[in-house]
RNA sequence: GCCGGCGUAGCUCAGUGGAAGAGCGAGGGUCUCAUAAUCCCUAGGCCGUGGGUUCGAUUCCCCCCGCCGGCACCA
């Protein structure tokens, strides 16, 4: 089509048993950034992101909502898609695991791998969480170590793919491509987790009805990652992708939690087919709700809608990108959110652009004025201005030693890139504040100097408008506008960014706040309450199941810090009674943790507690505590705890109290209410 | 248990074998073009603890403490 070169990524294709949380939106935002930026370089590029739409969780999801599963996973589907829009992304294909052309790619890649001789049949038997729709390494009777609910012994007929086999090829091509898991600490447990062998996988189930079926094989149907990682070849031509021009991928973004599949299985899926490989699997730290406290409940999710409402979608994709070390876990919180948009946003970019064009409406009648860059006696009075355009120029030069801008894009390294650009916008501010333009205004015989101080302040202006486009879509589009240029930003060939390319005479367009100002206080109580709010509704189709608020490719966020208020239902969800604890011992290794046994009156759990600093434990036999029994059990350093002891958590330090009973007698398994 | 990472100013983090840094917050001052914005100054932090290598370590090595991640079918 074009003798453009081509550029292919890709976001997780998401799961759409639940609604888009802030972790689905990051990992989106990032790959619309990069494909923002690709394309100012002049790249053909294709960004796919996705819908992930069969397997049990749909077909239980859709049955509570009443609809056929074809109807609950189009309107999910449709929801997706609705909130990237709203964000600004520009997906170039959007696949849906049940598109027609999906299929057929999977049935194709199926027959390959099974033409190669990596397919066979056998028998999978297992412990089998119906829930998570998975097989669970534990021994029959045990509850799902995930989910916590009672696992059963299932026995199936299905297909499976030589994994085994790929051992040596895929060290091999680790070997030959260091740069293809990133970042580093990925690729070492990726490297540690191959090198320690690897099983055969099973590809196809017959459990599942929901799903796309083997040809001439049913009642056998594809299993998740045989399905969803083909949607990245289905999305640029599928069996015909030479024809696109568009395969290998040149960067698959996941979250970490899922690099294995795409590091592991999924190279080695297409090694077995003999498809080329993707050039790089790019995984990125998850966004934590409160980084100390670990959240045991998954019901409070982050959603971008609040945000893009009340701040705008640019003030949410600039602290994603600013605020985290791209490939880092990084910390959300409504604070630190509005904190940025107000200190970086509408006090540094949003003011700078305010008070640049302002003066230029007022003393240059609303037309950029001349630099008189022939003028050499300008030029040496003009010193800053020089050192501004320096500043501006080292921007655009890809290196680590030089402005950082295109470079930190160039590299994924977000965070600096911006934190670069603002550099340059505090010099700009630093500049009128020195040169005083206002003064100069007042003064005939400085009219030149006063035309070249503006001109400067708005060409850096253009500058920071061109970089920050692929972060900031819709305000630098404004700023591009105020400035008076004709031309489509996203466009913009960005390697061709130059200083003195604002032509002087180019009148001004019509100028209006980039970002007002918002009082913090107010931001959080509105992002709060439109998010509580969203809480209760209903999705469009049905509550998202909070066992499955880990879609894949998303990041986690975990509770917010601030209680809510609850219900009495929710309230009557927490089984607690009162518990006498019989055993205590410390545990190897753990200075916190106690494994005690404790009986609750219909049996005695094993549970561990993170007391053991404050509490001897001899000195705990024969406490009555109050216990948490419904909880899903959890291995804490290697210890199966089964259910809660609950304490006060005191002072700074957060020493433990246990909460009991020394007043009355209490009857041990009696429910606390 | 095994493997790996991290621990630097109130907060978020950057950084280097040779005189400790940035942004934000906080305190003081300033301008008035601007979104009560900007700009300037200030923060004196045992660079987790202890030991070693070195002329010299926050930066290299070892131990310890604390936190985190990975250790297979988790959408």
């Amino acid at each position: 089509m074009t003798g453009k070169p081509k550029y292919y990524l890709t976001t997780p294709i998401y799961y759409t048993n639940g609604l888009p949380h802030i972790g689905h939106t990051y990992s989106t935002v990032v790959c619309d950034t990069i494909r923002r930026y690709k394309r100012m370089q002049g790249y053909d590029v294709v960004l796919t992101t996705g819908t992930d739409e069969h397997g049990v969780n749909v077909e239980r999801s859709a049955k509570k909502a009443g609809v056929p599963e074809s109807e609950f996973v189009a309107k999910m589907a449709a929801e997706w898609r609705a909130l990237w829009d709203e964000l600004g992304v520009q997906g170039d294909e959007f696949i849906r695991t049940t598109d027609l052309k999906h299929a057929h790619t999977v049935q194709w890649l199926f027959k390959q791998c099974r033409e190669n001789g990596f397919v066979y049949p056998g028998h999978y038997t297992g412990q089998y969480c119906i829930y998570d729709n998975a097989y669970v390494d534990v021994k029959p009777g045990e509850n799902c170590p995930d989910c916590g609910r009672p696992t059963e012994t299932v026995t199936e007929a299905n297909y499976f793919f030589k994994l085994s086999a790929f051992q040596k090829p895929l060290l091999d091509w680790y070997a030959k491509h260091p740069a293809f898991i990133q970042p580093e600490a990925r690729r070492n447990e990726v490297l540690s987790f191959v090198e320690g062998g690897l099983r055969d996988l099973s590809i196809t189930r017959t459990t599942i009805r929901w799903g796309i079926p083997v040809p001439g094989e049913e009642p056998h149907v594809f299993y998740v990652w045989f399905d969803a990682l083909t949607a990245y070849l289905s999305a640029v031509g599928g069996p015909q992708y030479e024809k696109t021009g568009f395969w290998p991928a040149d960067v698959h973004l996941v979250g970490k939690e899922i690099i294995r599949f795409h590091a592991v299985y999924w190279p080695a899926f297409l090694m077995a087919a003999g498809l080329p490989l993707p050039k790089q699997i790019w995984a990125h730290g998850w966004l934590l709700m409160d980084s100390t406290k670990m959240s045991k409940s998954l019901g409070n999710v982050v959603r971008p809608r609040p945000i893009v409402h009340v701040l705008g979608m640019d003030a949410l994709r600039y602290y994603l990108l600013r605020e985290t070390v791209f490939g880092q876990d990084g910390n959300f919180s409504y604070e630190s959110l509005v904190q940025r948009y107000n200190s970086d946003l509408a006090n540094g970019l949003g003011n700078l652009a305010s008070r640049t064009l302002t003066m230029i409406e007022k003393y240059f009648d609303g037309k950029i004025p001349d630099p008189l860059f022939t003028d050499r006696l300008s030029d040496s009075e003009d010193q800053a201005g020089q050192g501004i355009r320096q500043i501006a120029e080292l921007m655009t030069v890809s290196s680590p030693n030089a402005g950082l801008a295109v470079w930190g894009m160039e590299n994924f390294h977000f965070s600096r890139a911006l934190e670069s650009i603002w550099t340059l916008i505090s010099a700009v501010d630093a500049y009128l504040t020195t040169n005083k333009p206002w003064a100069l205004a007042e003064d005939d015989t400085r009219r030149g100097r006063l035309s070249r101080v503006l001109y400067n302040a708005a060409e850096a202006l253009r500058f920071v408008a061109v970089l920050a486009h692929p972060v900031l879509p819709e305000s630098t589009t404004k700023l591009w506008k105020q400035l008076g240029q004709p031309t489509t930003l996203g466009d913009w060939p960005i390697g061709e960014l130059r200083w003195g390319q604002l032509t002087p005479g180019t009148p001004l367009g019509k100028s209006q706040a980039l970002f007002p100002r918002i009082e913090k206080a107010e931001a959080i109580e509105r992002m709060e309450s439109m998010e509580n709010e969203a809480q209760k509704q209903p999705s469009p189709v049905s509550a998202p199941t909070p066992a499955s608020a880990l879609a894949a490719g998303s990041t986690t966020a975990a509770s917010q810090g601030a209680a809510e208020k609850i219900g009495i239902e929710d309230f009557a969800k927490i089984e607690m009674r009162v518990g006498q604890i019989k055993t205590a011992e410390r545990i190897v290794g753990a200075d916190k943790l106690l494994k005690l046994t404790v009986d609750i009156g219909t049996e005695i759990r094993q549970i561990c507690a993170g007391i053991a600093q404050y509490y001897e434990p001899e000195k705990l036999i024969g406490r009555k505590v109050a216990v948490v029994v419904n909880l899903a059990p959890r291995k804490l350093r290697g210890v199966e705890s089964n259910g809660m002891i609950i304490a006060a958590s005191v002072g700074p330090e957060g020493r433990p109290v246990l909460a009991g009973f020394p007043d009355e007698d209490v009857e041990i398994g009696a429910r606390l209410k």
